[in-house]
DNA sequence: TATGAATGAGTCTTCATTCAT
DNA sequence: GATGAATGAAGACTCATTCAT
């Protein structure tokens, strides 16, 4: 029963995911996604309310995993610049490794209201959150500097991998994302003053 | 004569400045941004293709005099920490001290087809250009780290600052955006580890 | 099954007959045919793919019908004579008893694109055939001018029907086209010249 | 004065003529037929009241030149057959010279609300009026039949003509119109019975 | 008279959502 | 639960017509 529709639930949003990265959010009919899941227009109000709801449970769901991702890898690393790292290193592979859900979480989900942003925002939080855990380790360990604005830097950690994502998306990925990550964690760690 | 026929062309930029900040690009009707210009629906198309010709615009000419102040400010600075420090005061105060276009930079411009993203991406890259030449400029003069990854730093930079931007427009605008220049500049410069 | 899916086209097109025939194409608006119809506007764009479509559909359908009634008609009768006078008839009697057709037949299938004129001829085609062939037919029987030029003769029946059907119809349809039938096939057999 | 006023209304109906003849009464925009005569769009409302009267003055100043030429050849031959042969010439010839006019005549006249119809009925009248009188007068020489119904046979002589013009410009004028002449005329005064 | 920028009413079409089966 | 035919609200865009210059 209960796995019966989570199946449906499941297939609904794998449809949606493909959809939305191939076509974007607002150009996404339905009926489109109903199609690409194997099932009847109607079924998809039968698991989600309203066709916004895709997109916010979409990435609740896939971010969910990632955030999982990233907390059981770090989970077991004392370094925090290792940790770090490790952060990176998978938040870059990933996405590299699902150009569809990349779409979705660069280019698609932007496409929303200032509503839907705030609920990104939310779901965004434990990402941003196990972050600021590591720099608040960091500081306690006296790896990081004792004066850090965790609140700031975790903003600037997180914008600036993202933007490198979303370039290298929009350049058509040319280049290998995880090639980035110790140029990114470099300038991270050091800064770029001699 | 010249200034007539500007005269409406930017009453209509205004005014889609303020509804498309207010509701968004997709929620925004044409003709509330008639009204909200203070001419006819039809007017309009007089001087714009489409609906979305109004956002490539907008954008085009309010990043325009944007990237004008960012090179007006630092071309007679020849300190590039000094500089770069500049920069981000620009693009901090600038976009704290004119909410509505922060939303259409923030918000809205992200609101569109991988088409439109890529258009943004070129009117960005005058800034991006920017920056970078002010990196190259610093590892010239030994300030910056002799073998840093220009093409890497200043996308993590622009990120970085754009992250911040709008995390606070997200947040509600509860505290001073130009009040993070300096944590930001640190972190750019010294980077995080002690 | 069949016939509840035929069901609602036939309305649309017996909406849409009503409508063109009272206002005419470019008058009609696709609501008013819907609501001629008793469906909702949206489903009219489930059977028809553009406003367009529904009048060539309308003509395909009820031309077809016509020139089914023809060739029935015509079939058995061996006196190509008075096959003729049969044909000429049908097409009196079936639009005057049929004045909404007439009205779409004679005058809203002229309004359209030269396109449209051509589909339109093209569907026309079997019933100057259907004439072609009697033609031919009593040329062979000895009945007709061995040397009748009947690509032209054909024209020159049904232009000569189709003005006085439309003439009938613009002058207020004040006398009876039916009565009008001997004075025509008088006039094909025999000319005017005493 | 006069003359100049004349000058642009004979510039704009000559722009009508060849756009309407080009795109057809609905899609031509009074815009691209004030570029057409040179002229700018508000001057063509200084002539005529609505877009509509542009067809309506063009088609009486058009047709009536034609009846003038019509009325100017016939009027000095006696023998009604060889006017009849006359007036046939004319109309083929004429509208095989003036492919434009043929569009115009023959389809985009057609292009109109029941109203205009009725029109181009009125203006049509005069030419149908000289067909009558020959008729009649064939008639009172004993050339044509005695018991001829001159009212519906003008109708087919006008409606047979009429059609063989519309053929020969829907199939792409790929023969002669003038060669139609005499084949016409032979069906008009002998039928087409042995 | 002539202009052409401005107007704004008018409408086709799309598509998220519903609901009878 | 599942379906998919039906719904109808919503809105971008066109273009005939006007009128200040």
């Amino acid at each position: 029963m209960t796995s019966k529709k989570t199946e449906k639930y499941q297939m609904i949003l794998e449809g949606a995911l493909k959809v939305f990265a191939e076509h974007g959010f607002h150009k996404s009919q339905v009926s489109k996604i109903a199609k690409a899941a194997g099932v009847a227009d109607g079924t998809i109000y039968l698991y989600f309310k309203r066709k916004e709801d895709l997109l916010i449970c979409l990435f609740r769901e896939k971010l969910g995993e990632l955030v999982q991702k990233f907390e059981d890898s770090v989970r077991d690393i004392d370094d925090v610049k290792e940790a770090l790292h490790k952060v990176c290193e998978i938040h870059y592979t990933e996405l590299e490794n699902n150009v569809d859900l990349a779409h979705v979480t660069q280019i698609e989900l932007r496409q929303s209201s200032m509503e839907l942003r705030r609920e990104i925002g939310m779901a965004f939080k434990p990402y941003i959150v196990l972050i600021e855990n590591l720099l608040v380790k960091g500081v306690q360990q006296g790896v990081f500097k004792p004066d850090l604005d965790v609140k700031l830097v975790r903003l600037l950690l997180f914008g600036a991998m993202d933007e490198v994502v979303t370039s290298w998306l929009i350049s058509g990925r040319k280049y290998s994302l995880a090639g980035q990550v110790n140029g990114t964690i470099d300038f991270f760690l050091k800064g770029i003053a001699r």
